[in-house]
RNA sequence: GGCCCUAUCGUCUAACGGUUAGGACAUAUCCUUCUCAAGGAUAGAAUCGCGGUUCGAUUCCGCGUAGGGUCACCA
């Protein structure tokens, strides 16, 4: 009756950055072992030193942190079968390699990687998938650590087995072959490696990509030869590039998943889009918090085909999360991006309905949409005309604007009472844009921009009546 | 090429044999408005094809088609 503990892990290579790919996997085992009150590992498989970037541990971690994707055990923070790095790990393939040596389910590989190549060659041009064990070698050296090691398939046979999102799996025997557990370098493949420190670390949910799939039936003759009772694989669908209908991968120009810190995007935003993309619980809300999303988790309703990446709905939801921040918090976002001489309070709400994401102010910036602020806009005269009306019109109507604001108590002179006065001087005249435009534009200096009500606010009342005054200067 | 997997609006998806096939993003229109943004409303838009099983198929089965994955001393 003994509930078995959840235990999963992220299991990244550090061959550089983790992108959206390796993260909703990462994501997928976090909130499994949140769930259930398990434990999160993060184990780093570092086995190919040829790949190795430096630094990308250290990114990854970055990465996993900025997510709030916390591990239980790892690389810094220790637990009972560290270490957590395979390169540190290397006896204890050994010893795994030696028992698998003992059973006879092992053997050297005699053959250089020149012979190998072309018997891959030859399989090619013969269009048959490249199978060592049918050059397996009937005598094979003693094994002295300097040649491959290669795992014994014993039993040629369909495997089937049972994915917990997929269901019934199976492959032909096709898909069996002798894999190398321990390169001539003595690091472990993947294959091998993978497999020793998933059971060493007592792992329950084996979560990764469907690009696994078609292994699995080698990882489980692995189980079978240790005499191990494999875990539960969890299978996640793959996640398509936004054009094309490829798998995202970095050669797709998948990006850096903290090039969406840069950009400004919420973590809880990428934790939320990317849970569903590939996710589903079922009903119509679609954001939710962490906490939210561990609630609702369920590996039944994992997806099996692909999904395509959207920035527009990520932005949407951007947006959604931003929304849900308290005020402070997005006042300091905001206020973070302006340059110096644009630090204001007052623009917060005027940049906050523009923007998806906090580097979306700097392009708001960079546009000039904000200059009105540090500086008196300059335009051409005609720019104030409004349609067909004259210009005398325009003028006076700028000259009656200025007269109305005047009246307005400095300490009463915010939006609403600009917009009160301005607009009960609008509605008389035969279209509104008679003043209301001259006035905006002698403000702003901008086709485009935000209402005259709140930019007047903004620039308070003497630089108000200074850019009106300017204005009419100009056209009359 | 072998093996494996997948298939609902343009995109992400809901509907675990019976619905006018629902929602969201995007798009369009309208409202609000001098403009833009935001907000609100409305609209168009899908079950890949052909056969079965069934009283009834988006849903189950087969075939086809299309897409993806994989076949390393990479993970």
């Amino acid at each position: 009756m003994s509930e078995q503990k959840v235990v999963t892990r992220f299991a990244p290579s550090p061959t550089g950055f983790i992108h959206v790919g390796n993260i909703r996997t990462a994501l997928y085992a976090w909130l499994l072992a949140r769930k259930n009150n398990g434990q999160f590992i993060l184990r780093v498989e570092d086995t190919d030193k040829e790949r190795e970037v430096v630094g990308s541990i250290e990114h990854i971690k970055k990465s996993l942190k900025w997510l709030g994707l916390n591990w239980d055990q790892g690389p810094d923070v220790g637990g009972p079968y560290a270490p957590y790095i395979q390169s540190e790990r290397l006896p204890l393939y050994k010893k795994y390699a030696e028992i698998l040596i003992k059973k006879g389910l092992a053997y050297a590989d005699p053959f250089s990687e020149e012979e190998i190549e072309k018997f891959r060659q030859q399989a090619e041009t013969d269009k048959k998938p490249f199978l060592y064990r049918e050059h397996r070698p009937e005598i094979t050296p003693v094994w002295d650590g300097t040649t491959p090691l290669r795992f014994k398939i014993s039993e040629l046979k369909r495997t089937e087995w049972k994915d917990v999102v997929w269901g019934e799996l199976s492959a032909g025997p096709e898909a069996l072959d002798d894999f190398i557990l321990i390169k001539s370098d003595g690091y472990p493949t993947y294959n091998f490696a993978h497999v020793v420190d998933d059971i060493e670390m007592g792992v329950t949910h084996v979560v990764r990509g469907q690009e696994f799939i078609s292994s699995t039936p080698k990882f489980l003759a692995l189980y079978e030869a240790l005499g191990v009772k494999p875990p539960l694989f969890v299978t996640t669908p793959p996640i398509m590039g936004a054009d094309g209908k490829k798998k995202l991968g970095k050669r797709d120009g998948a990006k850096d998943i903290m090039d969406y810190e840069k950009e400004g995007y919420l973590p809880e935003t990428i934790i939320n889009y990317l849970a569903f993309l590939g996710f589903n619980p079922g009903g119509e809300k679609e954001v939710y918090t962490r906490e939210e999303l561990i609630n609702v988790f369920d590996l039944t309703k994992v997806h099996h085909a692909g999904a395509q990446w959207s920035d527009d709905k990520l932005d949407w939801m951007n947006k959604e999360h931003i929304k849900m921040l308290p005020y402070e918090e997005v006042e300091k976002n905001i206020l973070h991006c302006l340059p110096e001489g644009m630090k204001n309070p007052k623009l917060v709400p005027l940049v906050l309905e523009r923007i998806s994401k906090w580097s979306d102010v700097e392009e708001m910036v960079q546009k000039g949409e904000l200059n009105f602020f540090v500086e008196q806009p300059k335009y051409n005269k005609e720019k104030l005309i409004f349609k067909n009306t004259s210009p005398q019109k325009i003028s006076e109507n700028l000259k009656e604007a200025f007269i109305a604001l005047e009246k307005i108590d400095e300490k009463d002179f915010n939006q609403e009472n600009i917009k009160s006065i301005l607009m009960s001087i609008a509605e008389k005249l035969d279209s509104r844009g008679e003043i209301l435009h001259p006035v905006r534009f002698a403000l702003s200096g901008l086709d485009k921009s935000p209402d005259p009500f709140i930019i007047a606010d903004i620039l308070g009342k003497t630089e108000t009546l200074a850019r009106l005054e300017h204005a009419a200067s100009l056209i009359s």
